[in-house]
DNA sequence: GACGAGCTTTACGTTAACGTAAAGTGCTTG
DNA sequence: CAAGCACTTTACGTTAACGTAAAGCTCGTC
């Protein structure tokens, strides 16, 4: 949306082994393609928590995961206060009293509403774009044909 | 997304006989449950150009249409410089020559590729929101049989 | 042991998209 | 004619999500 080159969905190489089981904040980076700044400012915010190794950050499989769905929620337009409040409610589960889990369904219900809105905004956008793209097309059309009745400026 | 409460995906009243044929700020901004400032703002950044009638604001139905498209991109995270780039190529689609409509052409494909990742991250965003959700009700659930077994802290 | 690569922290800077406050204009209604 | 309401301009403030610069560790290698 931002971004002017093509963003992948998700991580460049998804089908290799995965041996090695964690990362560092530079391969995660590379991976998403984000800067390790954006990686530590999730941290920051409460979206990660990665082992420590010396002063090193180590990012296990489950961090990995939580990113990937972290950029996702960014690209559909929710802020990361939104993804958090998720995000925490789904850790506090196993032991969540039955209000937290009320307000986490509550909560999910006004997700999927959102989505649901979206997906009728594509529909229509889509239309529109469609259309324009149409109107495009006939004016180029036009002018191919003037140009060949030697019509030129 | 942002906003807490519910927001429309279009305008409240939809199907009115609508004869008046313009409207002035306040109403264009009741309609879109937007504050005046946004649409000045939309102005300032060359996305509208209502007539003036003293230093009044009056905006017809293509002003109208033309907000509704803002918001909708908006709400699917387009920015406003991506809106603005879309809307002036269209306006001037009908004198425009040949690279102008190419380059058009070249943007439409972006974002319709945009519209099409953003779908399939719904899906998966979908599959994930209801995944918490049963894990949810299956802890209230258990929740629920502890309970009615006199399990209580 | 100097160096580069990759990591770290701290902290100030930046951009988009408005919010908000102040001060003024113009109509109409009691 | 005073009050109120809806509009106007100007201008500074705010928030989210990072960018960027500075300064410092730590490891392998030339």
């Amino acid at each position: 949306m931002t971004q002017p080159t093509a963003p992948a969905n998700e991580a460049s190489q998804e089908a290799l082994p995965r041996q090695h089981r964690h990362y560092t904040i530079g391969e995660l980076a590379r991976m998403f393609e984000v800067t390790p700044r954006t990686i530590r400012f999730y941290e920051q915010e409460g979206l990660l928590a990665p082992r420590r190794e010396g002063q090193k950050r180590i990012y296990r499989e489950k961090d990995r995961v939580r990113l990937k769905l972290t950029l996702r929620g960014k690209r559909l337009g929710f802020s990361l206060a939104e993804i958090r409040e998720v995000v925490m409610m789904y850790d506090a589960m196993p032991d969540g009293n039955a209000r937290q889990l009320w307000r986490l369904l509550e909560i999910l219900a006004d997700k999927r509403a959102n989505l649901d809105r979206q997906l009728e905004d594509i529909r229509l956008m889509r239309m529109e774009l469609d259309d324009v793209d149409h109107r495009a097309r006939e004016v180029l059309r036009s002018l191919d044909q003037e140009g060949s009745l030697g019509q030129e400026d």
